[in-house]
DNA sequence: CCATTATGAAAGCCCAACTAACATATGGCT
DNA sequence: AGCCATATGTTAGTTGGGCTTTCATAATGG
């Protein structure tokens, strides 16, 4: 397209605007802007194309022949622009939402709760990814994710959601009888690790956890060490937020608890305009956090 | 018009070029900017609207559902604002120059040439509208205007075209066989002076004329009184560039020069960009001073 | 594997786009 | 004719949108 032989376009809408309500005052007050700036806008277009656009007739403006002649093209051409928008943003915000958790957090904390956001919110599509896969929210075309660390991600936004401080569970089966206010009385138990999760092996370690005198267990997945966790294979480090269901309900006796300042589950969104409907399905999972 | 719920224009028109090439970088060389500037155009549009329009694709980019959807409105709604640009700024520039100048210096100076320029450009139809009207170009629809004076107008630029210095003259017939070295040697002869044109009695006055002594006449126009001073009644000043043919035709005789500082007869146009035949007649102009 | 070409992102610059302020023009009413 | 309200015209000054520069990363072809 020839765009060196056209004026700037924030000035030809201030042409259009102008021509269209036949005022420089109204223009201004459509695009909320003061008259000054409609005027010197008309003047530039005017000085760029070589011809009187507008003139003053008594109170208002009157186009001239070229000003007349122009602007059915302007109208129509940025009304086409403003429509192509509308419909886009419309059907972008009626499409499911897309969002991605890591799985432990999807199977231990969400999907859990998820059963309350679509009986109060049928007419909703929530489309859940778990994955550990550090995604790109724009490039793979996710409304929203919840990630573990502590937010200060560059070019996303990210709001806590729940602090993940941490705590040292063992199913109650395995500590009944016997002392378990340290970690050095615990040391003779089994301790399970997730195998990429080096902070909270070296937390253990720091805490005076003698790596000589324990057995651990090294398992896949976040999701492995809490399912052998529950069955009292052995003592565990895990996300509070991901097993306070079990120890309210029994299943897991929560021993010491880790607070851990700044790290926590995140929601991360796009910067930018958020749709409706996803700043309601932040709102719901604030409200169960 | 809504526009509040619109990106920026020179953002949307950065990714129209991208999408329809279908690359940033043919894009950015088509927009005549980088690669960097509509990589954050794409981005500004994607966060404003909440949805991602293009991703990349090998060493491109390609449109996503929504891109595609959008493509069209923006290709199709900004190629009618070029067009219309173009067809308006087409007609302004075939339409008939639109000249203003003084009607003395129509008559005595501008059409006594104008026959050397219909004869070289048949194609160029000059419309020239004598008047003493202070006019303003923009308003009234004129391209150009030739005025007397200082040149510092704001608002308009102004090319000197000759200088108005001024010059004593008189017919032949009324010099012959008598001193006319001094305006005291011709106090006794007739002065004719344009009613309005203080400056020049002023001036007379300062350099020794006595009103006292010498008859005055004033006539009504500068075209009145060179045809009086041509017919031999009396003595006037006139602007050089004004009487300079009659003076090279032996009609009158020069007696005295005035040097004028910074007063001239200038071109005057509105400032911005100048249709090529504007600059042709001006051009024109300056070579027949 | 390397060179080339493309996109991604952040920091910094600058002027286009605006506001504020004041001047001038127009029209209605008394 | 004068006053007042409303509109446009213009200039000086401010600032953030739009850009460049620079460097990093990704993809492709030979």
């Amino acid at each position: 397209m020839e765009w060196r032989s056209v004026p700037s376009l924030p000035a030809l809408r201030a042409v259009e605007a102008a021509g269209r309500t036949g005022s420089l005052s109204r223009a201004a007050a459509e695009l909320n802007v003061t008259h000054a700036a409609i005027a010197q806008h008309l003047r530039t277009v005017e000085d760029f194309m070589g011809c009187s656009l507008m003139i003053r007739d008594g109170r208002g403006m009157a186009l001239t022949a070229h000003g007349a002649q122009l602007l059915p093209a302007l109208t129509e051409g940025f009304g086409q622009v403003i429509g192509g928008v509308r419909d886009v943003m419309a059907d972008a915000a009626d499409a499911p939402l897309s969002i991605t958790v890591t799985p432990s957090f999807a199977e231990n904390w969400l999907m859990p709760r998820m059963g309350g956001f679509w009986s109060a919110h049928p007419d909703i599509t929530v489309s859940v990814t778990p994955t550990m896969a550090i995604s790109d929210l724009r490039r793979d075309g996710f409304d929203m994710a919840v990630r573990y660390g502590r937010g200060d991600w560059p070019g996303v936004d990210a709001t806590l959601l729940a602090p993940a401080d941490y705590v040292v569970v063992a199913a109650p089966s395995i500590l009944q009888g016997r002392d378990h206010k340290t970690l050095e009385d615990m040391s003779d138990l089994p301790w399970l690790f997730e195998s990429a999760h080096r902070e909270t092996r070296m937390w253990a370690m720091s805490e005076g956890l003698d790596p000589a005198c324990c057995q651990t267990k090294e398992l896949a997945t976040m999701s492995m060490v809490l399912a052998a966790t529950r069955a009292g294979a052995g003592v565990s480090i895990m996300s509070k937020a991901l097993v306070m269901d079990d120890v309210t309900a029994g299943r897991l006796v929560s021993v010491i608890e880790v607070p851990q300042s700044g790290l926590g589950y995140f929601i991360v969104t796009r910067p930018g305009v958020m749709s409706p409907r996803l700043k309601l399905f932040i709102n719901w999972l604030k409200s169960v956090a």
